[in-house]
DNA sequence: AGGAATTTGTGCGTATGTATC
DNA sequence: AGATACATACGCACAAATTCC
């Protein structure tokens, strides 16, 4: 019979802490204590704590200092962690909002690729701001197995921050299709291109922290206002 | 008086071996002396070195294999170290071939955001196809500070592979936007939209391994037959 | 097939440097 | 200036994977 090899301790100890900040237990900005103290009382040595440390900076998850502590960064920065694309002005910059139009657990469509174990999926859909301007419609599918009920109250700008705050998981890798679709008939009034017209389309594949597909996106946006912008490495 | 603090040992080390891998003396599948030869050899303690491998482990430049041995990774693998972005075909997939059109020396455009030290570039530009299919041209242009000349024959199908095998950088960092643009005037007969039509337009700025910029880069692609696929973490 | 030798992985403890408070 | 806290570096012991004989 074969027994399954213990995992190493810093990965014990720093999937220990990632659960710590998921959960909330510790939260954004909040110091750790002392590497030697929090060595001490987890029974280990203070490198392999600092190892597991390391993991969770490269994860993006904390912030160390040297001479001052260690830090959580647990911030809706759009900027950061959950940069993956962003949408710009055409001249750079922009100041991104994002108004939910509408939330509903329905069947995935038959269009979206193999992703989660649910037949169905939370289908939220967004309009996209740069400086108040409208410049993308957004459809968003989350599996159905991740969440009981998606209320539109519970969203804010940034759905990957309620993704990991509210139902503890966070994405960790995406990939991205960028091409020409015409828009949609749901488009609301005030969007430019029209339903029908042509405009820039992104379909997204999101992968939690495992590794399992959990999320698929179109993104529809004004190429006249909006530039899709892939920051990498 | 202010004196720059020495670099960490640990550093030193990684980048001595970069450019040990740089310069062609490690070469493609070789593989390193044991970690204690080599400590020894450099006089610094086993994990000190350690952690310089690790580091070039992250950075996809070699392989650890326990028990084994240290291998360089140094395959002009498209998808991998290189893989920032790449075209694919609507339904996936697809065998990218590049075909060189021009190289020359010029003033730098007006259009290009600041990049480099040089008021020169070297333009080049490409036909890209896959399995066979022309589906994007593109115009690069190159620090002229970063080579005295660029001949057509010198180049391959991967232009990153060149940078880092013959001019010893290699590009580390990159920003691309995505949009809409008509099709410039050189763009030569056999690729689909013609000059004038609207076609997905890459700007791509790319830094080296030092953070400064040397290339800036424009990508035309037919919607049609390509997609802009971005995989990101 | 199997065991010994080799090589990397993990973990510990400690000493010293350096930044912050 | 002193105390605190993280960063670097060293050396060692044992585990686990691979390779060699």
């Amino acid at each position: 019979m074969s027994t399954r090899p213990t995992p190493p301790k810093y990965l014990t100890a720093a999937e220990f802490l990632i659960r710590e900040i998921a959960a909330g237990r510790l939260s954004d900005g909040e110091r750790l204590s002392p590497e030697r103290d929090m060595a001490a009382e987890m029974g280990l040595a203070v490198g392999t704590l600092r190892r597991a440390l390391a993991d969770l900076e490269g994860k993006g998850l904390l912030e160390r200092v040297q001479g001052s502590g260690n830090y959580i960064r647990n911030s809706p920065d759009i900027t950061g962690l959950y940069g993956f694309f962003r949408l710009e002005r055409p001249d750079g910059g922009g100041v991104p909002t994002a108004e939910t139009l509408s939330v509903a657990l329905l069947p995935k469509p038959a269009h979206a690729p193999d992703f989660g174990a649910d037949r169905n999926g939370h289908r939220i859909r967004r309009l996209r701001r740069l400086d108040g301007i409208p410049v993308a419609i957004e459809e968003i599918w989350l599996d159905g197995a991740r969440a009981r009920e998606v209320r539109q109250a519970d969203l804010s700008d940034s759905l990957y921050l309620f993704y990991r705050k509210s139902l503890g998981f966070w994405i960790a890798r995406t990939e991205d299709r960028v091409g020409l679709a015409p828009v949609p008939g749901w488009a609301p009034t005030g969007f430019a291109p029209a339903p029908g017209a042509t405009a820039g389309h992104v379909a997204r594949l999101a992968q939690d922290q495992d590794g399992q597909a959990v999320e698929f996106s179109e993104t529809w946006f004004d190429p006249a206002t909006a530039r899709y912008v892939a920051r990498q490495r």
